[in-house]
DNA sequence: CTGTTAGCGCTTTCAA
DNA sequence: TTGAAAGCGCTAACAG
């Protein structure tokens, strides 16, 4: 196809190609019969516009792209499914772009897609990403929704958890089921969601006069060997009774250290972590997990970024908070 | 940025924006060094070409889509993980389409593409499909590669794993292993994709002397409250000693109605599933698996897509097969 | 309500 | 090796 214009469509209908464009467009200011006879021959030919002649004109690609620094993870591609739904409705198209928590690609993307490619993007930050600056400047380019990792600092609109609160209660919880050794597998500590889920975890121990133990916190880094040699490592010596885990990527060797190591889950040691896992409940033993809404955060990023598309002008800054959902196992065992 | 563009570099440099043209396309008709004074500028002052403008003359989007049927699923989010490496490194971008396993939403995605949004598609058709007559024309008229999920029956560039094999090894492992009544879950029964995993598990049955019953065939339907009560009655009403699930997605809810039923796994039942399950060693008990290389698929389905478009022709129908890998976990426990 | 004209930013002839 | 000119298909501005 696209052998199809508007310059054709024109001539069969005796009309200008203004006219028709504006009766594809549904402008009102043409006469709902006209729009008639034009739908209908664009029907019947398969009309499709050509998208680079009217971006080029109108300067709206009907396009967002989404940052994040990876697919394959049961979080992102969750949000995906919520962002790709609206989009839909929207008759947006939705591009996807990698990170792999390489702050310098997140650059790089946002760099290219800023000469029209995309009307808006939303993006999740990338765990190593510290310097801002860039990023204050970006903002002012062109639409962004930071949703789940954001940053603190920037005048920006966000969407995320109660990764303070979640964080909190995931503790307590441990607590109130006789943990007084819980220790910390700590992730994303660039970021602000990192630095709120350790905050929510140090406070719930303070209130419950238990006392911080630096001991008990495992940093995690990229390599996955010497994270689960590290786990290991804070198993056998700290022996704690209570694990909070701040990603789902180190709850899963916790796992297979405990089995390994021949600790009982949850007899001799209770573990809860962030996770989206729709098989949680299927592990051995079934995993306590604190949930994020993922797909709604997808969702509400995406009509976010539509209502500052159709303002046409930048949303007045703002944070929204989705709550999580803590979800304990331990009991159906 | 954007409001610096072709014709701004030229009167900077004094040259001719179709010089400056071809000198930012590496054309072989420029000078080095007037290459490189361009090349300089261009680079000081964030140049980033549009792509409306460059599409719309050269018909060359830089863009390719993937229509799956869905992004949260092990597999899928993996081979996206492969396509956008890939396409990376081709300084491609990629548009993502979930079907929701409707066939018509597939066709409406393509029609909408046939207007030079992207150059190539990548696809998994959806399991409701049934009619692939709108196929064969759509592929004459843009460079289309299948992946996973395609047709039997229309001449197309196909990457696939080899479904037959994998599941008659699976079907033979489980006999190995002492089953005589080996159910299956029958899934993506419209596409060649279920028809030869079937097909497997029937021939190695043959093979092994083994009466195929069909009531110990299920088979999948959207509805999962259906589905789970499905297998709940095959488990008690047939007693089968194995199971093969012919994807993931109904080998949980079956390994939930084993826990309900107190039927032990393996003991009194053995299964192994299609899946790619990251978690799946850590599942009560740990899953046996026919895993497929989800990412490596990805990368090869959108390699052959690129060089499809380099060659500017279509390439000759081919069929490729990658090989899935077993992964009997029975004996871990 | 409809037509005419111009031009978005780029690439591609054709000519020098 | 470079420049001038045309035009991809569409839509916005201006007329009428």
């Amino acid at each position: 196809m696209g052998y199809i214009n508007i310059k054709k469509l024109a001539e069969e209908l005796n009309l200008s190609p203004a006219s028709v464009s504006r009766a594809l467009n549904d402008s009102h200011e043409i006469s709902k019969e006209t729009k008639e006879r034009v739908w209908e021959l664009a029907k019947k030919l398969n009309y499709e516009p050509n998208p680079s002649a009217s971006n080029l004109r109108s300067h709206k690609s009907k396009t967002i792209a989404v940052i994040i620094p990876q697919v394959a993870n049961s979080f992102f591609s969750l949000a995906i499914n919520g962002i790709e739904k609206i989009a839909r409705q929207r008759d947006y198209h939705v591009l996807i772009y990698q990170t792999h928590d390489n702050s310098d690609m997140e650059i790089a993307f946002i760099n290219r897609l800023l000469n029209g490619r995309v009307d808006g993007i939303l993006i999740s930050i990338s765990s190593s990403t510290i310097d801002n600056t860039p990023f204050t400047e970006l903002i002012k380019n062109i639409p962004i929704v930071f949703f789940d990792r954001m940053y603190d600092e920037i005048d920006a609109v966000n969407i995320t958890t109660d990764d303070y609160e979640s964080s909190y209660q995931a503790t307590q919880h441990l607590i109130e089921a006789g943990c007084q050794r819980i220790a910390y597998l700590f992730a994303l500590n660039n970021l602000i969601t990192g630095k709120r889920r350790m905050a929510g975890y140090v406070n719930a121990l303070k209130d419950n006069n238990i006392l911080y133990d630096e001991q008990l916190i495992i940093t995690h880094i990229e390599n996955e060997d010497e994270d689960y040699a590290n786990i290991k490592n804070l198993l056998t010596s700290e022996k704690p009774d209570g694990i909070i885990s701040s990603i789902e990527e180190m709850a899963l060797p916790c796992y297979s250290a405990c089995k390994q190591l021949n600790i009982n889950i949850p007899g001799d040691i209770k573990i809860i972590s962030f996770s989206n896992l729709k098989t949680a409940q299927l592990l051995d033993p079934p995993l306590s997990t604190v949930t994020q809404p993922a797909a709604e955060i997808g969702q509400k990023a995406a009509e976010i970024l539509f209502k500052m598309l159709d303002k046409k002008h930048f949303e007045p800054k703002e944070t929204i908070v989705l709550r999580s959902t803590i979800i304990p196992r331990e009991s159906t065992r």
